[in-house]
DNA sequence: GATCCGTGGTG
DNA sequence: TCACCAAGGAT
């Protein structure tokens, strides 16, 4: 007989032994959190996506607030993209937000309000992906569908004791996956396998003693579990400078703009500026960017702030002036939209976090020199 | 398949 | 201080 091609990582494993240890951890050292007492489709969705790339301590408040402010997917779909933004502000990865809106109207309209069961229908909702309709099929439906979230991969990436970086073996890792999912208990089991990557088998000094598949993990039997999963590559990241301006009319009212729909914090509203290029000062970038993207001509003031901040792609050095309006008519030429605004209309509008510094900002120094021009 | 997309915690 | 990283998906 030809020797199985396909032979698996985990041909020597039991992966019945290793369900049943993993339940029975599960059962005495679960996490217990917000969406997992309840079944609610809606209420598990918001959460999966609220934690892509997010730490459980930093959403919980957020999920709070937005089943308090859209109880039902038919209260999300009714309201509007930028009240939507507003309670995402803080949270990062914007798009999530514009996908949740767009696909609360998919379920509303397609749907008539009911969650899809069904993965394809579930993967076709904006911003849902297969981990993502994975968790919450299984979770909401007890579905037998696995998952490959930044848990999952370093617990099987550790149990096999995988020799590359998991980018590099996706579709091993799925095949694990999907091979040691129990059938049975498929709820308790992703859920299980997401709270042990996370309080044990944690990305540094993982508690190895701690663990239920401590005698099948072949980075634990070889010693390797501090250096899998293999680190993926990473670029340094480039920097700019950028020039930034706080643009008041006679009136006293604040210039603020909405950024593109699509992109880089993408439908959130900022103050003007733009790239400082070499061999321009902070000033005459300022007011070159100001004349090219609203059309207006202005006066360039003191400092106001310094802003150093960091996305994932690069770092901004923001440097912002105080400035006055002096001649033209403001349009919107390299944004959405244009509004002249007082400092407590602002509040409603969700910014960037760098730029909500440069609100405060503003704050404390209208409160601080009453006398001052505001 | 490589790149883009935020923010806060951490060693 | 700073690079790395944390419940990914879209293009």
């Amino acid at each position: 007989m030809a020797p199985r091609k396909n032979s698996s990582a985990l041909d020597d494993l039991d992966i019945v032994g290793l369900r049943r240890s993993l339940l029975d951890w599960y059962a005495r050292s679960g996490r217990d959190l917000p969406w997992r007492r309840q079944t609610d489709p809606y209420a598990i969705w918001i959460s999966e996506i609220m934690l892509q790339q997010t730490r459980v301590t930093t959403v919980i408040p957020y999920y709070e607030r937005w089943l308090t402010r859209f109880p039902t997917v038919e209260d999300l779909a009714a309201a509007d993209l930028q009240d939507v933004l507003k309670l995402w502000e803080g949270l990062g990865y914007y798009a999530r937000a514009r996908n949740l809106h767009a696909a609360a109207g998919q379920i509303v309209g397609e749907y008539g309000g009911m969650f899809p069961r069904d993965l394809d229908r579930v993967m076709a909702l904006s911003g849902i992906g297969r981990t993502t309709a994975g968790g919450i099929l299984s979770l909401a439906f007890n579905a037998p569908i696995s998952i490959l979230d930044g848990n999952v991969k370093r617990v099987y990436s550790r149990l096999i004791a995988l020799e590359v970086p998991p980018s590099k073996a996706l579709p091993r890792l799925w095949n694990v996956s999907d091979r040691c999912l129990d059938p049975d208990n498929p709820r308790d089991f992703n859920q299980a396998l997401m709270d042990l990557g996370a309080t044990v088998c944690t990305r540094h000094e993982p508690n190895c003693l701690l663990c239920p598949w401590r005698e099948s993990c072949r980075a634990y039997n070889k010693g390797t579990q501090s250096v899998i999963p293999m680190r993926e590559e990473s670029n340094p990241l480039p920097h700019k400078r950028i020039g930034v301006a706080v643009i008041r009319d006679d009136r006293g009212l604040i210039l603020i703009d909405r950024r593109p729909a699509k992109g880089l914090l993408g439908g959130l509203w900022e103050f003007p500026g733009g790239k400082i290029e070499d061999g321009e000062t902070v000033e005459e970038c300022i007011r070159r960017e100001i004349l090219e993207e609203i059309g207006i001509e202005i006066e360039v003031n003191d400092h106001l702030i310094t802003i150093d901040h960091a996305y994932t792609h690069f770092r901004v050095n923001l440097q912002v002036y105080n400035c006055r309006y002096l001649s033209g008519e403001a349009r919107a030429i390299e944004c959405e939209e244009i509004r002249w605004v007082t400092l407590a209309e602002i509040e409603i509008y969700p910014f960037p976090k760098a730029n909500l510094q440069i609100i405060e900002a503003l704050k404390a120094r209208a409160v601080g020199s009453p006398g001052d021009r505001v």
